[in-house]
DNA sequence: TCTGGGGTCCTAGGACCC
DNA sequence: TCTGGGGTCCTAGGACCC
């Protein structure tokens, strides 16, 4: 049998944002295609298509840098509702091969196609027809990547992007690591590869070389031995079906900086109620209610307050929101956002003689309207046209 | 060219309790 | 009279991921 312990798929969509731009606009196909804020003057790129790609260009970077490296691309708003509706379709071709999928993103997913061999093949034989599969029903590429656990998959899939098709037998692991980069591991980031190449460590060999007891002296206990395991290929990660909310939150990065409180405050209101609103919907209930901000000079900072009992109401997240920001002082933002989480129990673990934490007459209402006509279809009279001015100097 | 928005996990320090 | 140690909860910040 080729994979005897496991056998784990990687599914990630090829430039997804950009691709389904190009399906569904056939003058786009062929073309440099960038989606994201493209309208505002700090908007960033989401994804961009390959032909993009060329000039340079990547996910992350300002639209105002991508537009000077390619000014005749075709630049494009962000679908989200869109591309969520592709990406349900996309989930229900992978669950034609396996019950037990791991979505991770709008456009990337695990699958454990374990013990499926006699069903569909070989990892390699079900893979592409997994991808023949989406290409006929959905119209998009995707890239899979097959190996024994989940770290594996994923360098997989990106091995030979776009349209890839990348198995690591076991076995084969460590000679397909050996020559990469630090930099591949999960979870080792920008910060971590300065750190890393400090020690010494540039390729995922020299760190397979290393003991484990220099790599905890080094990085601490947890993080070497994550770094350790990995660097050998090894990782017992079980796909995760169900993954529970923990947080739900709310930003918005400003124009201009602003330090008007009018405009800060109706920001504010109208983020507390997007958060509610989301948290009603899943049936939850926070206890903790964070004020989190961006400064000019792009740093982050947090004030949280916790309560005794959950909450889902707009009213009562937006008090405690109210309450945090004036501990803040007067300063310009950057960004302002809301978050609610330390989710748990609702209202059943109230006493008798407490008020029920259900939504307003008015919560009711504005979720009523909200779910049939949009989130933007009805605002409070002071949310409306309250934008920064651009500073005079 | 300045850097979105949605998340997760980890660490460290302080308060408080026993 | 000066002061242990463990555990939990909370806050703040940092790094990372898509």
């Amino acid at each position: 049998m080729e994979f005897e312990k496991r056998m784990i798929f990687h599914v990630d969509m090829d430039a997804f944002y950009a691709s389904v731009e190009q399906l569904e606009n056939p003058s786009y196909r062929g073309k440099p295609v960038i989606v994201g804020g493209v309208d505002s003057a700090r908007g960033v790129v989401s994804t961009c298509s390959y032909e993009a790609r060329v000039f340079g260009i990547h996910s992350a970077m300002p639209v105002a840098h991508a537009r000077k490296r390619c000014p005749h691309g075709i630049y494009v708003n962000g679908r989200h509702e869109v591309y969520g509706n592709y990406s349900r379709r996309i989930m229900d071709c992978l669950s034609e091969f396996s019950p037990i999928i791991e979505q991770i993103s709008v456009d990337e997913a695990f699958l454990d196609m374990t013990g499926t061999e006699k069903l569909f093949g070989s990892g390699e034989t079900s893979a592409r027809r997994l991808k023949e599969n989406i290409l006929k029903t959905v119209g998009l590429n995707a890239s899979v990547g097959v190996a024994e656990n989940k770290f594996l998959a994923k360098l997989a899939s990106d091995h030979e992007k776009p349209n890839g098709l990348t198995v690591i037998r076991p076995g084969e692991a460590q000679a397909f690591l050996d020559p990469m980069s630090v930099g591949r591991l999960w979870g080792v980031g920008k910060k971590t590869i300065v750190d890393l190449h400090q020690a010494g460590y540039y390729t995922i060999a020299q760190l397979r070389a290393e003991s484990l007891m220099v790599l905890e002296r080094q990085f601490g206990e947890n993080f070497a031995q994550h770094l350790y395991h990995l660097a050998q290929g090894k990782d017992d990660r079980e796909l995760a079906e169900i993954e529970t909310e923990k947080s739900i939150s709310h930003e918005r990065t400003f124009e201009f900086d602003t330090g008007d409180k009018e405009i800060l405050l109706s920001a504010l209101l109208d983020l507390s109620e997007r958060v509610a609103q989301r948290a009603r919907k899943h049936d939850l209930f926070g206890r903790t209610i964070t004020l989190v901000w961006r400064n000019p000079d792009f740093s982050r900072q947090s004030h949280a307050q916790t309560l005794a009992q959950g909450t889902q109401s707009s009213e009562q997240i937006f008090a405690v929101i109210k309450m945090l920001f004036e501990k803040v002082g007067k300063i310009k933002y950057r960004l302002i956002g809301v978050r609610l989480s330390h989710f748990g129990p609702g209202n059943q673990q109230l006493s008798l003689f407490q008020s029920t934490p259900m939504p307003s007459k008015l919560d009711k209402a504005m979720d009523a309207v909200r779910e049939r006509f949009g989130t933007d279809a009805i605002r409070r009279a002071r949310l409306t046209g309250l934008e920064p001015e651009p500073p005079r100097d």
